[in-house]
DNA sequence: CCGGAAATGATACGCTTGTATCGAAATAAG
DNA sequence: CTTATTTCGATACAAGCGTATCATTTCCGG
């Protein structure tokens, strides 16, 4: 019998490279000799691993995608038993991306989404990875809800729209950040005032301003 | 005296074919063969009017963010003078580009942005647009936030901010829509309900919720 | 210890790329 | 009309790409 080597190792030792190039180049200025290189494999082991080139990106764009989902699981089950909203603004800025040990990965991140907005294949790992993260928000929107007696003639609290407002805000401040329009700093302050505005909502409830009682009838 | 040609109108021409192209297959997969096809020119006549690709794509990002800022500021200026918060509902879905129509701009837009996380030469233009958009955004804000009469004693309403929370929640909308992990949809939804709350905390005060005054102390 | 299947890695191939070159065509001024 | 200059577009070129090929090496099972 011959010799055996773990594929699924290789890969992701490959993977890796793929992610430490597509930072530099972004996903289409990776080349599979560089790639080679960086995971110190020859040319001809990539190509034994991948078909080709696209499914050498498509596994690295969901090896990030789990990488992230996975950390930021994480990131919530190994917090204490705290308040709801300071959860939700440390995962916010989790998934943000926002601190500078995480800014490759932001990059690599939207450049991938960059990519998978004209390649189709490429964006199913994304849609993924973006379910799982909205569901996580959702539900722990929820559980903060519910843990706050509600009005009985109030709008019911729509956690999924909040999950998805706050999901794109980080996303959408994540590119801001790379781009150099905000500094990280700032996109927290807009990530946590958010956040602090959706706590508020919960534990309130409004009155119109006494100005504006005129407009009534 | 030899032949003149106006070279300001056949860049714009050249500019229009690379964002056709790179809506196919982004930016860095537009070649100056099928850019100079595209626009029925020689490839000659392309690199007569740009030194080199980069300039050619610098141009053309540049093209792209004066095309948007400027569709935005038409829409602001031809709208008549109607609610603050429709204004800005109208104007924020307008810069998250979600209608149909626009979802080849979004689309360049969003390629051009992961470039430019990787190519920091591409990334000013992108800076100048947003900085544009954002002031454009917390000058609106001022405007409705001045109509409303303020509490004395609340904090002040930080515009500046509001703006940066606005575009990067329709910029991250943007790019969940063309992912495909929202529908353009569920996308206005999100900015909708957004800017009403924006809105409606312009226009009420808050109380704390009768069930929870036990807490205060 | 040894036979054979799997892994290896260097090399080759066909294409496409950005860019450079250059004779021919075009045209405004004299 | 002539001529001086610019524009033109085809072609050339070197480099780099993804992929295919294949003799060689490696190493588990019997």
């Amino acid at each position: 019998m011959p010799k055996q080597v773990d594929y699924e190792s290789r890969r992701r030792r490959i993977s890796e490279a793929v992610c430490l190039l597509a930072d530099e180049h972004g996903p289409e200025g990776v080349t599979m000799r560089d790639v080679a290189a960086r995971a110190q494999v020859s040319l001809g082991a990539v190509q034994r691993c991948f078909r080709n080139k696209e499914e050498m990106l498509l596994f690295a764009v969901d090896h990030v995608g789990e990488r992230i989902t996975e950390r930021v699981r994480d990131r919530l089950a190994r917090t204490p038993a705290q308040s709801a909203a300071t959860v939700l603004g440390h995962l916010a800025s989790e998934i943000a991306l926002l601190r500078e040990e995480h800014r490759a990965e932001a990059r690599i991140w939207l450049t991938f989404v960059g990519h998978a907005a004209v390649n189709e294949p490429l964006a199913g790992p994304l849609r993924t990875s973006y379910a799982t993260l909205q569901d996580l928000l959702a539900r722990l929107i929820t559980e903060a809800a519910e843990s706050i007696p509600a009005d009985e003639g109030a709008a019911p609290p729509d956690p999924q729209r909040k999950a998805r407002t706050l999901l794109a805000l980080a996303d959408g401040l994540t590119s801001h950040v790379l781009i150099g329009h905000l500094t990280a700093e700032e996109a927290e302050d807009v990530l946590h005032a958010h956040v602090a505005d959706l706590w508020e909502r919960m534990h309130t409830t409004r009155v119109r301003k006494p100005s504006d009682l005129r407009t009534d009838a």
